[in-house]
DNA sequence: CTCACGGGATCGTTGAACAAAAGTACTGTC
DNA sequence: GACAGTACTTTTGTTCAACGATCCCGTGAG
């Protein structure tokens, strides 16, 4: 790396290129909206107007639906033909197939521990000692954010950009998952301790133990939203809206 | 390699242009892009042109770039900002990734094998069948295309629809890969065997024996592509574009 | 109460238009 | 002849207005 003491600068800037060059304004749009739905100012079964939308935004119809198309791929919105987008509405079963991929994509990642580098780890500490801060400011969702981060550590241990996109984006569902839950501090401190845990099991590079650790706590988490979503969301017929 | 001189792939898109008719315009011009382009006809660095592509499929800029917009989010092809939309070049590194990816992925799979249903199993000796039926009758791309389907139904193992999705996504780039292998039946035909082996070891719920059978299956085929690769792509400056 | 039938709203798609960026050809200087 | 700077051309990014197609919903007949 050429990048030595004097110019860290130089690097810092690089993270600024991309930024550069994603100048689109459908990308933009698309930004600001992902931010609106997962941060659950929009609620879900909302439909996304593309007239109201277009206008609040100052862009064009055509422009909006380019975001749109974005946003769909990604699930935070679904595209039904002739009628619109809505803001995804998850079930129950949504929940169990997201922590069963969770349970199968991360398990694998953590088994390739011992060949991932140790700056992957470095990552996973610092997601775990960002949440630790943001609940000592009682910064709960912040915690929540923190800890998806350190599950996205997890996934890098695996080593492969596609899958870390890809979990990325379930990590987004995740988030409009995690809305059931109306207490953040109550549903995400409880796991900033086994955050700790799983990540010293990690760094002393004991698979089977962080293994074991992560099957736990996915099967806990899920229990804790499923029964969330069982009182929420009563056994019945759907009706939307 | 520009988009005139060899570029009688572009009237051959007029056949299609009467498929155009039913559903969604854009989501039916990515499907016959998407064709092309796995298929082979379009080669990889070429770059698609919005004004002749969209006349020669008789259909607007706007709904074309919608289409583009569906494809890049496949991987299939790459978007420059204000410099148009290109297939992708796949690399020796991205088939490095794309293995160690299956690897992870379909090994999971196979893992969950015991909590599988015996209708996935059904599915992968339909697959295995028909590229064997493929193979008899000399249609060796087809065999390529039973073979990915063959995986397909590996991944179905672990019972989660979005990784399904996902690892079809994966598959469709692997598509663009294979075609650096020339000669289709040589590469595709050994492998009719071993996926045989393998489903005998999936039928009788013998999950070690099939993490192996796979483990070594997808070694080898990666050997194979990465060599394929070192020869077709010598070590030197990368001429894209 | 059910069902057919409009009216109104919204989506899907087109074509034209223009600014901005990239690509290209042409100059003039050394 | 090599090179830099400058127009010119092409292509993309984005907007706008329009119109047919489709869906939603309320109304009224049966």
């Amino acid at each position: 790396m050429s990048t030595g003491a004097l110019g860290t600068w130089v690097s810092d800037l690089e993270k600024d290129k991309d930024l550069i060059g994603r100048s689109s304004t459908a990308e933009r749009v698309a930004g600001i909206l992902r931010d609106r739905v997962t941060e659950g100012f929009i609620p879900p079964g909302t439909r996304m107007s593309e007239e109201a939308i277009g206008e609040a935004l100052g862009v064009s119809r055509n422009t909006l639906r380019e975001a749109f198309r974005l946003l769909a791929h990604e699930r935070l919105l679904v595209h039904e033909l002739n009628r619109g987008v809505f803001v995804r509405t998850l079930s129950k079963d949504d929940v169990v197939e997201l922590y069963r991929l969770r349970q199968i994509v991360e398990g694998a990642a953590v088994r390739e521990l011992a060949s991932a580098p140790d700056q992957v780890i470095a990552t996973i500490r610092a997601a775990v000692e960002d949440g630790e801060r943001a609940a000592s400011e009682h910064r709960w969702p912040d915690v929540g954010t923190a800890n998806l981060q350190f599950h996205q550590g997890i996934v890098q241990l695996a080593g492969s950009p596609r899958l870390e996109e890809f979990m990325l984006r379930i990590h987004a569902e995740l988030r409009l998952v995690f809305h059931v839950m109306h207490n953040p501090r109550r549903f995400h401190e409880p796991y900033l301790a086994r955050n700790r845990e799983l990540m010293a099991a990690l760094e002393s590079r004991n698979t089977q133990h962080a293994e074991l650790l992560l099957a736990v706590y996915l099967a806990d988490a899920e229990r804790q939203l499923v029964r969330a979503f069982a009182g929420a969301e009563p056994s019945g017929p759907e009706l939307a809206r």
